[in-house]
DNA sequence: TTGTAGGCGTTATCAT
DNA sequence: ATGATAACGCCTACAA
């Protein structure tokens, strides 16, 4: 018998009592290995036994000691989403992000841990080192991502949701957006286009080499220089500050205008854009086609619908994490994993063919 | 001497050492008490001593356990914030949630732990009475919240942003909305308007009885009431489903159409209403004036500025946190608290006066 | 089938 | 100023 704490129990925070193990197996009549093999059930139970232990375990509201059992080498069940806030808090693109790694973790039994610290990398070692989370995803990934360098000193496996230049021991997820970049000028370009608007993404992005949208931007050029396409790039705007009315007179004012429009933007901005072709008079596809690249706009409140390659984060997320949990639970090898999805052209009718149909590209 | 483990303890995960603190305490030629002690800060310890344990840190990368530590009754330093997903997962106003609830966390030295799975009050009580989190945050609290009224049962301190009408034990931070539709209609009553149409949230929301949707809605309508204001509603629609070019055309066709709008939907939805009443040639605020309220237009890309009455997600993340800090850390009673914040008005010239300034109204 | 006991890494309470 | 050691709550090898 424990004499120093064979009494009662039972821990009150607040005004709020938890019951650990021993409460549950004096309650139950039967030793604590008793009650923990049952929850466990790495050990047979006579029927008998089990009942009264959940019955104890139902009775008190018995939840074990996350931090205990962690301490016992257990998993935390946790995975920390490293998703660092620069600039601006105004960044409604992570949100698909969050909300289906949240998804995608809770269904393989895991909780999310938020990290939007400046401090990213200081972050992602803290908890990992100590103990806290069991892997890590990376969002909104640079071309020189630090966290993504400083990965192979990590305890936990982690992946990139994208694809730095430098991924050491980290495995990367996305979007195959050089291809991309490729094959949105050979749609173009097949569709009889040879001279083309790209509508840029906000300026910050590339500053900060946002990966994917580099990368989409360098391989559409070079591709266009290939092709013989020749390319206008709108004005470099701020978040927020972007003058459609603007954009649409300068660049479809003169005789020799673009055909087409390749969109890097988000759904606002494009939004604003198609709103002010229409004040011009100016209708897709006859007039003006549009090809959306980057975004995804199926679940975006669009004034009319818009041809897209779409990036959709159900499919990384879900894939990033299923990478994840089979490194942390089965030990899979998976810092040399570099998964970069075909892009996928969505047709919503934006695009024209204009009829110089005499050439064709193999893609 | 500890015959079990007095030699190296360092403990390989994969590939990578993790080092204890005992392997601090064996390179610095010190005792474990020492070492902690110097990190803790919670005894005074000689310079000489202190430099060589900070050296020995240093050298291996010392990261204390944070599950050892929380197993002596230290704070995990985390909180979690729960937001649950109903139905589609695009939600996309948590967004500014998440972002501002993190940050004023990690502020306070705390990280997020989300919680976005179906069965809310089981995944609070899990982490709660698991000792994962310190804390909760509610997010997307409903009239008849089953979170709110769960919470007295929870060992942790607990606020929600809202205000539910069942709230045991659980403080309540919102803006508030009984005020904010009473104003809204005061306010264009003073400025003449007698027949207003109310551009109504996407039905789901109505459904559940998100809280402040119903709210603001049910005292602007008493409110219009007492005023003599009369009010037409919004046709119903489901997310992403709205007919703009209907609404405007059914809206503002006759005679004797509402000189405003209030508005509840989101920016998404009211861009398409503003691009159709540019289209239908009525213009702000000459023709139609425009009030909208519960949303918070300063961050959204709007085709012209429009008058609101915001909810902003950084003051409330922000005040949430400081009462839920001061409920963890000095044990302020924090239950009975509710603090509804006064609504502000932000004129941004989409409402007319038009004229019949003889009556006045009393706030 | 069930009970006992040791240890996970840390902090706090002793003693030195 | 520093060291030894007993908890914390749980899991599991070993004993019965």
């Amino acid at each position: 018998m424990n004499l120093s704490n064979g009494a009662a129990r039972a821990l009150t925070k607040g005004a709020i009592v938890v019951a650990g193990i021993k409460d549950v197996a004096r309650e139950a009549g039967v030793s604590v290995s008793t009650v923990s093999y049952v929850i466990s059930g790495k050990r047979s139970i006579s029927a008998k036994t089990t009942d009264r232990v959940m019955a104890a375990v139902e009775k008190l509201g018995y939840i074990p000691d996350a931090n205990a059992r962690k301490m016992r080498g257990m998993r935390s069940q946790v995975i920390a989403l490293s998703a660092p806030i620069r600039g601006d808090i105004n960044q409604a693109k992570y949100n698909a992000y969050f909300l289906h790694t949240a998804w995608a973790a809770r269904n393989a039994g895991y909780d999310v841990l938020l990290l939007t610290g400046q401090d990213a990398v200081n972050d992602i070692c803290r908890v990992t080192e100590g103990n806290l989370v069991d892997g890590v995803v990376l969002l909104d990934v640079e071309e020189n991502d630090e966290r993504a360098a400083a990965s192979g000193r990590l305890p936990k496996p982690c992946v990139a949701i994208g694809y730095p230049s430098i991924h050491k021991r980290c495995a990367c997820i996305d979007i195959d957006f050089a291809a991309a970049g490729k094959k949105a000028v050979d749609y173009l370009f097949d569709k009889g286009h040879r001279k083309i608007v790209f509508l840029r993404n906000n300026e910050s992005d590339y500053e900060r080499e946002s990966g994917y949208v580099v990368i989409f931007r360098r391989s559409m050029l070079s591709q266009a220089k290939v092709r013989g396409v020749e390319v206008i790039e709108s004005p470099r705007y701020e978040a927020d500050c972007f003058d459609a009315k603007r954009f649409v007179r300068d660049t479809f004012a003169g005789v020799d205008c673009p055909t087409a429009i390749i969109n890097q933007a988000n759904a606002s901005v494009l939004n604003l854009v198609l709103q002010e072709l229409a004040v011009a008079g100016l209708s897709i596809p006859e007039d003006v086609s549009v090809l959306s690249c980057g975004t995804y706009l199926e679940g975006e409140l669009m004034s009319r619908p818009v041809t897209e390659m779409p990036v959709m984060p159900e499919k990384l997320c879900s894939r990033a994490m299923r990478l994840l949990i089979s490194a942390i639970e089965e030990n899979a090898e998976i810092m040399d994993v570099v998964d970069l999805e075909a892009p996928v052209l969505k047709e919503r009718g934006s695009i024209a063919d204009i009829g110089r149909g005499d050439q064709m590209s193999s893609l």
